[in-house]
DNA sequence: TAGCGTAGCGCAAACGTTTTCGTGTTGAAA
DNA sequence: TTTCAACACGAAAACGTTTGCGCTACGCTA
């Protein structure tokens, strides 16, 4: 009898395929309940037959289909994280914070890129969205926020899974969010320049339609406002395309006498240094800069930037005790969502007085 | 006969579930299996009701299940990838090739990160090699590397399922792997340095254990040899501990009386300039460095960094390539197992004369 | 000896598909 | 009127689990 498994198994050279319960069942001639019972320790079974099955299913490193479950719990034990990039450091600390918290729990982690791209978000979410998956982590692609197009968003979540948005999120959709005070944080930065005497304070920012770009700039305008520093809109830089935004920057530097630079994230703050220095312009002697997002070229830079700390880890982290919070609550629960704000901090570096 | 469809569909709010071939088939009153062949127009069943049932479908939004699908096709169109480190530039590029070519040949891709831990790697793929998955991709922790403990990929390959190695590979495995030519690359980047008169040459690597320092080391070595250049052990500093290296690249530096550094990785190259200015020594002209990976550190730090590029986008879509290949070969096919070399390049920018 | 409790096990349904094979109905040819 | 092909559809198995319930046989009591 055991030579017939073994043939069974065994089919070629040394290549055995995963042993399933009906495989073993038909080996010990006993009924596929019995062997999954016995698995479990049921009482049901007499210790005599448990014994003999645990051993065989040892023997044969029996695991329980992880897809046969899934089908029969209806839930896949999976989680998906949509992200605009990965190439970003702060979404790798997302996809970082979400992971370590997931496999505590014994969830896995799908990445799904949008490359910015409302199609790609709108595919993925699609694709996944038929069992595959319990529930959605994402920040939303520029396309996104600028069609304001939502719909695969909402009929996910109308669908009974749960999404939990991160950092780019909006109004239009009710679910879960963890963000950061953009606002406030810009404000901070911008007073923590003032507080250092500046005056022609310069923002190197996004196009409006990205929403934290759109948040911090009025922090900076309103910090402006609040120590009754004139506002001049050509101290502002919308920066559209990210592929050629050199020569912008340097115009900026040149056309005006500004002392000081807050940059909404460390590529223009980092590349303000680089056409400051070029330009003879000493950082930070000569023009102090600031930069969002504590990435690794901050702190590597020469001069290290002075920045706003966005906590990728622990938003990551927060989004995933919420996703799998909604996820393990028994009944249909209420309709409550909540917005976590993940606190900034300015850390203090070379690139300022 | 609608009404109790509606009423079954939507129970609460307007919170819907999935709708099912069999709500749909008890809807419209035919057989599963009718509903089944008319969604993939078979002509089994006639116009009329295949049109019947489309409609239907479409109004429901009917998508199938994908775990039923899994189930019954034995493939979840899924791949696994393992690194070490999601922030580490170099491997989040090697998910960005990775997802890619996975999604575009309709394949989702879940990222597991082993935080260079032998067990979280092994719990890792025991997890997924259960059906979730159809194959891996895969780079070695740092403590798998040293252990030398390799029976979590055996075993997982034994079962037949396709494990394609990139960077951090073993020769101890036989599987389908992609590289870059470690040994070559930095044979080449020191004799660049060699070739513009440089004669103490110091190297910051890793520990032997790490598979690429060491090659790395292995081609300084033989550049120094072939050019007849005294091989001076003080001048190879092996950093073991990431987090307190600093002090040692800094004695490196002050001991020893050299004109350039060929560091292996860009945090090493980064720090060893940012000391180098500490200590006075101007980077280029005193002191030439070439670092290793070309990621945003070297490309943003100042002097930006002459530097070996790694280019992981392709060696993701390549590993992606050659898995998803061998998993849609129909047949049990021949162990035939390449080793994809992908070729390196030096980038020349500031930090070198 | 009839009755009954219980230990030990198997049946079958369910999760949502796909697909093979079978079955009933129709219309036309013989 | 019988026969048979073609058409339109349904039943059921299969993927691998879990689990409620039913069934058998045994040993015991009355």
């Amino acid at each position: 009898m055991y030579l017939y498994f073994l043939l069974n198994i065994y089919h070629n050279r040394n290549m055995r395929r995963k042993v399933t319960l009906k495989q073993i069942a038909k080996e010990l001639d006993v009924s596929i309940s019995t062997v999954s019972k016995s698995l479990k320790d049921s009482s049901e079974i007499s210790e005599d037959t448990r014994q003999k099955v645990k051993a065989f299913a040892k023997l044969y490193n029996y695991t329980p289909n992880n897809i046969a479950l899934s089908l029969k719990n209806r839930k896949s034990k999976t989680i998906c994280i949509i992200i605009p990039e990965i190439i970003h450091h702060f979404f790798a600390t997302v996809i970082s914070g979400v992971e370590h918290v997931a496999n505590k729990k014994g969830y896995n982690v799908i990445v799904c890129l949008s490359d910015e791209s409302f199609d790609k978000e709108v595919i993925n979410m699609e694709m996944l969205a038929n069992g595959s998956i319990d529930g959605f982590i994402m920040s939303l692609s520029k396309e996104t926020q600028q069609k304001r197009d939502f719909h695969h968003i909402t009929e996910v979540i109308n669908q009974g899974m749960p999404v939990v948005m991160f950092d780019r999120v909006t109004n239009d959709i009710l679910c879960d969010k963890v963000i950061i005070d953009d606002n406030l944080a810009a404000f901070n930065a911008t007073q923590f320049l003032i507080d250092r005497g500046f005056k022609k304070i310069a923002l190197i920012t996004t196009v409006d339609y990205v929403s934290v770009g759109k948040l911090r700039t009025e922090g900076y305008t309103k910090a402006l406002k609040n120590n009754d520093i004139p506002f001049d809109e050509n101290l502002i830089l919308r920066i559209e395309d990210t592929d050629n935004f050199e020569s912008q920057i340097e115009s900026l530097i040149v056309n005006n006498e500004i002392d000081a630079i807050f940059a909404v994230n460390e590529i223009f703050a980092v590349t303000a240094i680089k056409i400051a220095n070029r330009l003879g312009k000493k950082v930070p002697e000569e023009l102090s800069i600031i930069g969002f997002t504590d990435g690794i070229i901050s702190k590597y830079s020469s001069p290290s930037i002075t920045t706003v700390s966005q906590n990728g880890v622990k938003m990551g982290e927060k989004a995933a005790i919420m996703l799998i919070e909604k996820l393990e609550i028994e009944e249909e629960y209420d309709e409550l969502y909540k917005t976590e704000v993940i606190e900034t901090e300015l850390i203090e570096r070379e690139s300022t007085t």
